[in-house]
DNA sequence: ATGGTGAGCACTATTACCTCA
DNA sequence: CATGAGGTAATAGTGCTCACC
């Protein structure tokens, strides 16, 4: 970290820290970067999403509401009552998925799940759109017009009328089905979340089988865990920035602290020189300061540039079993 | 080889419900 | 009992990548 002193009593420049790109998409790219790294690495200052077109429009190449209206396709079909299997069939499924801990769950999985055909149906969900998970369910499906939902107020529709749900409601929703006015949020169980903990502990990110698997396990909707785990990540990294901030907080501070004290030795320094006598007066002065132990000491520049030429100085201090000395040199006139 | 398109997934922002002090 | 705050499940909108045509 550098600290940036100004001379000549100027306004003090704003500290940088890092440097980065700033490009408008910056957060999107975090998920190329390799999760593990934890290396610190934020930026100050505003973020351009970009998300509106030069004429203020919102810009969408794809209208989700699109999907939603698939759902609509599938309220005709006679399939919606149809309950489809999704268990990954394979007793390694768990090591497959990077699951260790689900491979004792799995195993006691009854052997219809086994099935050929019903790990076909489960490939095929979990290559296709979360749409292709309704069609396991019977629900009041909302209907759309122009993009609009016209028969069901927003705040009664919600994933349990769009999706269905297998956890909760499943039995006791068929029968107040026509109750949509009570929306209920599900809240998961210590158990599910202790065990949806567990798993992104493992990975923060699920590839399909492992999605699908987990929601087997915990009796849930693939959509659920997906949904979960989006939080779950939003969560973390609201936790690190907050840690972060609070770094960048003390930093600034520390520094801030750093640069007062610099410019008052540089003033006492000034006002020293000026009162010394004209013929003590070297043509140039140099201060060097140690930031280990923040003591200055005034030296020749020919002093301490033969030091430089002749040992580094890190080297020499390091040899000589003392902190390292990186000078910093201060010339004035 | 290139460009358009749709699917899938991730992300952020927001909403709405639930719990608890 | 009422209420506000905080937590969190769920939704909406968007960008990116990839496969396919």
């Amino acid at each position: 970290m550098e600290l940036a002193l100004s001379l000549g009593g100027e306004t003090p420049k704003p500290i940088m820290f890092l440097e980065k790109s700033s490009s408008s998409s910056s957060s999107l790219h975090d998920k190329k970067v390799n999760k593990d790294d934890l290396g610190f690495c934020m930026v100050l200052g505003k973020c351009n999403e970009g998300h509106e077109d030069e004429n203020g429009r919102r810009k969408r190449s794809r209208n989700h509401h699109q999907e939603v209206t698939i759902c609509s396709k599938g309220s005709s079909s006679k399939d919606l009552s149809l309950q489809l299997d999704l268990l990954p069939s394979s007793k390694n499924t768990s090591s497959q998925l990077g699951f260790p801990w689900l491979s004792q769950n799995l195993a006691t999985e009854p052997a219809s799940l086994t099935n050929g055909p019903a790990l076909e149906a489960e490939e095929g969900a979990a290559l296709s759109s979360p749409n292709s998970e309704i069609s396991s369910f019977q629900m009041n499906f909302p209907i759309y017009k122009n993009g609009k939902l016209i028969n069901m107020k927003r705040d009664q529709y919600d994933g349990d009328y769009k999706w269905g749900n297998i956890n909760n409601y499943s039995t006791s929703r068929a029968s107040d089905e026509d109750d949509a006015s009570a929306r209920k949020k599900l809240r998961l169980t210590k158990e599910q979340s202790a065990f949806l903990e567990e798993s992104f502990k493992e990975h923060n990110t699920l590839n399909p089988k492992q999605k699908l698997a987990l929601a087997k396990q915990l009796n849930l909707r693939p959509r659920q865990v997906e949904v979960w785990f989006q939080n779950r990540r939003a969560r973390t990294k609201l936790k690190q920035t907050e840690v972060d901030c609070e770094y960048l907080k003390k930093c600034c501070e520390t520094l801030t602290e750093e640069n007062k004290r610099l410019h008052k030795e540089l003033q006492e320094l000034r006002a020293l020189k000026s009162s010394q006598p004209f013929y003590m007066q070297l043509p140039a002065t140099t201060l060097t300061m140690c930031p280990s132990c923040e003591r200055v000491a005034t030296t020749s520049a020919t002093t301490i540039t033969a030091a430089a030429t002749t040992t580094p100085v890190g080297a020499a201090a390091d040899t000589a079993g003392v902190h390292n000395h990186k000078l910093i040199t201060l010339m004035t006139k």
